[in-house]
RNA sequence: UGGGUUAUGGUGUAAUGGUAGCACAACAGAUUUUGAUUCUGUUUGUCUAGGUUCGAAUCCUAGUAACCCAACCA
């Protein structure tokens, strides 16, 4: 119960800060920029801030980072929302960057005011050029030396709408021959005579990332500002513009982003597979978006113990998503009932099982007794798995063959007597036996067999579209291997079958997770109704015979 | 020829001068009416070279490697 956990670089920081009487509380902040879906990526920052801000004294905002019109869109916002509700987390407030237009724009002011900013009427091309690069020094601007009174005036002229876009800039004015890029006069602000979903058309001149960010932190009053490490080289000036505006000193620390094996995590990349249509959408269950796990059936509960587990640090990482998928089965197990399906089907006929006549056995819902059962018909022709026969077994091989028992779970035992082709030369129909005193729960047959099959009743069956889905890519970094990411999507990352269903699950409704007995565990789609039944395979079991098998090959 | 960040088993993460630990994976075995679950055991690691110290993953020196920085993106 008490195991001592240790501690991450970042709670040893905020430890540090309470007990030292810096802070009596702390303030985090989740900023998503509302241009794109969230992603697994992102889990691992909601968690991760959320997360503080439940172990220690404080809260956390919600601050969509909308200083860009052009990409920013309402749509995005309401689904970021949707995930992070769904992922567990609370929010204090629900901001927005550009609630503090007015504010920024103040900022500006109290900064040319200070002779610390200046307009530029460079064009896009000549900034470049005299920034120099990172290892020559650039040059100071010819508009760098304007007077406070001009700076003012254009400013005020660049709000007013009286320049095109692009036509001039706010920048800081701070030293042009800095050792971080970031510290060349950085642009503060610029003209975009765009529609903005919030604020609409009042403003035409918008704030750059690096003069929203840190103000948002500051009027917020965040103690601990989070962000991922290719951002080490903006604190600098995170820093020099909160000591100049002289405003609440928030801090930012860094900490690397996780990477998966066999995805892609980028918001370009992702969007590149929804608009080649390589995957049907942002929540397509083969999306490592948060809408596309939930889609898939993942739990909240098992990204959040995943995110937990695979902790925070500032190294490069690459982390097995074999490991978010022990997560995921860790949780199902406890939690999924357990039905009967048959994917692949064979039909199975018992000889010796009166004809018309049919059964009820009860079957345990999970493996722990509270889950209770429930009944399962059980008749003369079945349908049993395609993988459980072998004409010829294989070494180890317990399951069915010609002259071979096995169990149907909760049922008989039944013995190979015979089996069908077809003109193709495929298996068609096996023809059992059964033994009627080897009843489950009451077996009195003195059999032993090593196998037991899952199976479900020919005549009261359900048909459902079924969809096994597999990894996207075929390779663990698709982003590192030679040409477009893309060559390495997974062909067989989607293989639909027809399915037959035990008749339990007539009436499941989308979201509903089930085992399905020695498949998998799959979660109803969203699309599926009563008349068409509709299931994701969220992930497969462990399977030791697959890699008995493979290992002989 | 710049600046910044980081190096611990296959992967992720601890150890804050004192027994290199945990999880996943892998391997072996037990149990099992899911070849699942559960349980037991095993293998594998401190980037390199020097130095300080009774003692170094940890401190010092010099290397090496990876990643980030030259968007009016965030």
């Amino acid at each position: 119960m008490s195991e001592e956990k240790s501690l991450n670089f970042l709670e040893e920081i905020i430890e540090a800060d309470l007990a030292s009487g810096k802070y009596k509380t702390i303030a985090t902040r989740f900023p998503p920029e509302p241009n794109g879906y969230l992603h697994m990526g992102h889990a691992s920052s909601i968690c991760l801030n959320f997360g503080l801000t439940q172990k220690y004294p404080g809260f956390t905002n919600l601050r969509f980072d909308d200083t860009n019109p052009v990409t920013e869109e309402t749509e995005y916002v309401e689904s970021i929302k949707e995930d992070i509700k769904w992922l567990g987390f609370t929010w204090k407030e629900e901001l927005y960057a550009s609630d503090y237009f007015e504010q920024l724009y103040e900022f500006a002011l109290k900064l040319i005011q200070k002779n610390l900013a200046y307009v530029d009427d460079s064009t896009s091309e000549e900034i470049a050029k005299l920034k120099g690069t990172p290892t020559e020094p650039g040059t100071d601007s010819p508009y760098r030396n304007r007077s406070v009174e001009e700076n003012l005036q254009l400013f005020e002229k660049m709000k007013t709408g009286e320049f095109p876009d692009g036509a001039k800039t706010l920048r800081a004015k701070i030293d042009m021959k800095h050792m971080n890029m970031l510290m060349r006069d950085p642009i503060l602000y610029r003209i975009k005579h765009a529609h903005h979903h919030r604020t609409g058309d009042k403003w035409c001149i918008y704030p750059m990332y690096d003069f929203a960010h840190g103000q948002s932190d500051s009027i917020e009053n965040i103690t601990h500002s989070i962000c991922t490490l290719e951002f080490v080289p903006h604190r600098e000036l995170y820093d020099w513009l909160i000591e100049k505006l002289e405003i609440f000193p928030s801090h930012q620390y860094e900490f690397a982003r996780r990477n998966l094996t066999y995805t892609v995590m980028s918001k370009r990349k992702l969007l590149q597979l929804v608009t080649d249509a390589h995957v049907s959408g942002w929540d397509d269950p083969r999306m490592p978006t948060i809408s596309g796990m939930r889609r898939r059936g993942f739990t909240p509960e098992s990204i959040r113990n995943f995110c937990e587990a695979i902790g925070i640090a500032k190294r490069e990482n690459m982390v097995d998503i074999g490991l978010l998928e022990f997560y995921l089965r860790e949780h199902l197990n406890s939690t999924a009932q357990r039905a009967m399906a048959v994917l692949e089907p064979l039909k199975m006929v018992i000889t010796n099982y009166e004809e018309g006549k049919t059964e009820e056995f009860l079957s345990e819902n999970g493996p722990d007794e509270s889950a209770g059962t429930r009944k399962l018909p059980f008749s003369r022709e079945l349908w049993i798995e395609q993988e459980d026969f072998m004409e010829v077994p294989a070494k180890k091989w317990f399951r069915l063959a010609p002259g071979a028992m096995v169990r149907l779970k909760s049922a008989y035992i039944v013995k190979c007597d015979s089996f069908e082709k077809d003109t193709g030369g495929n298996i068609k129909q096996i023809n059992c036996s059964y033994f009627p005193d080897s009843k489950s729960g009451s077996d009195n047959s003195g059999l032993q067999v090593k196998g037991t099959i899952h199976w479900v009743s020919a005549a009261q069956s359900l048909l459902a579209e079924v969809r096994l889905y597999d990894r996207l890519f075929k390779v663990e970094d698709p982003s590192s291997e030679e040409g477009d990411f893309k060559d390495y999507i997974n062909p067989d990352s989607l293989k639909i079958v027809q399915a037959y269903l035990e008749p339990s699950l007539k009436n499941v409704s989308p979201q509903e997770r089930f085992q399905f007995l020695r498949k998998g565990y799959f979660c109803v789609d969203k699309d599926s109704t009563p008349g068409k039944l509709i299931f994701n395979r969220t992930t497969t079991l462990k399977d030791a015979w697959a890699k008995e098998a493979k290992k002989k090959a």
